[in-house]
DNA sequence: AAATTCTCCTGAAGGC
DNA sequence: TGCCTTCAGGAGAATT
């Protein structure tokens, strides 16, 4: 399940093999991902060089000189390198095919995204209400402090909602809170500034973590299978129901909200 | 307006 | 071994 440093990785992982190549040929399999991918995406991308490889949230954006190509990986999706002529196997639906190489989709549960967009893809309808960036400077303690209040909603929903902060997924929401010792339920206007600042920072801490952790796998990237970063990290509490924490020992509970999974521990992380 | 629930999908895991 | 059920989750859409 890609996560934000999963996204960051495959940026990092393309850009060098793609960015200034020309595609040649593009390959679509199965069309129907979240939403349909454009069937003139093959025309409209053909001859066409690949100018620019960035990031907005999860979303990866692929800018030629006449648009933009916006990617986003949903719960399974992967992009890998491989060489031309490679055979594709089960859920390679799309293939962007370039003089050497090819960049190959692949996504078992569809829940991903490949768009095209012929203007600015930051005012794309997916994109342009989206919250700051994680690691940015403008994700600070004074924004979330402001964010939170008035807010009956519990904190993990707040710093899950993409509209307020993008790019922290349900492991890292689980993870950030047990370093800062919040109760996943606690309701993010009862948060003072300090509480803020502790849980920005530990939000940044282990998002940049996870995305050192993929960059020791960058070079395997070539390979097609390549595991990426995050499961290199020691996750704290995600995943763990019933496991002893370990910072005092006490069972870790697991509780739904918002219909997601939620791995916390009762003492470390008083209400 | 804000909060919650529903939805897409397949593969893995668990029960019998 | 195999069939069936349940669950996992990103995030937009629909609903409350």
């Amino acid at each position: 399940m890609p996560e934000l440093p999963e996204v960051e990785t495959t940026l990092r992982g393309i850009k060098p093999h793609f960015l200034g190549k020309k595609i040649t040929v593009v390959h679509i399999r199965h069309h129907q991902l979240r939403w349909p991918i454009p069937q003139n995406i093959a025309a409209i991308l053909q001859g066409k060089t690949l100018q620019k490889i960035t990031r907005r949230a999860k979303y990866l954006l692929l800018t030629f000189n006449h648009g933009t190509l916006i990617i986003h990986l949903g719960m399974s999706g992967k992009l890998s390198v491989v060489a031309n002529n490679t055979s594709f196997k089960k859920h390679d639906h799309c293939d962007f095919v370039f003089d050497k190489l090819i960049l190959r989709y692949h996504d078992p549960r569809r829940f991903g995204a490949i768009l095209w967009t012929d203007g600015d893809p930051l005012q794309h309808s997916l994109l342009k209400n989206l919250g700051p960036e994680p690691l940015s400077r403008s994700f600070n303690a004074k924004y979330l402090y402001r964010s939170c209040q008035h807010k009956k909603a519990n904190i993990k929903s707040i710093i899950m909602n993409s509209q307020i902060v993008v790019g922290v997924g349900n492991i890292y929401a689980n993870e950030a809170l047990f370093l800062v010792g919040i109760h996943p339920a606690q309701s993010a206007r009862s948060l003072n500034l300090v509480m803020c600042e502790k849980l920005v920072q530990a939000i940044k801490t282990v998002l940049r973590k996870s995305i050192k952790a993929g960059g020791t796998t960058l070079r395997d990237f070539l390979q097609a299978d390549g595991k990426l970063g995050y499961f290199a990290q020691q996750l704290q509490v995600y995943g763990r129901k019933n496991l002893p924490c370990f910072q005092c020992q006490q069972a870790i509970i697991l509780l739904r909200q918002q219909q997601r999974a939620t791995y916390f521990c009762a003492k470390c992380q008083n209400k």
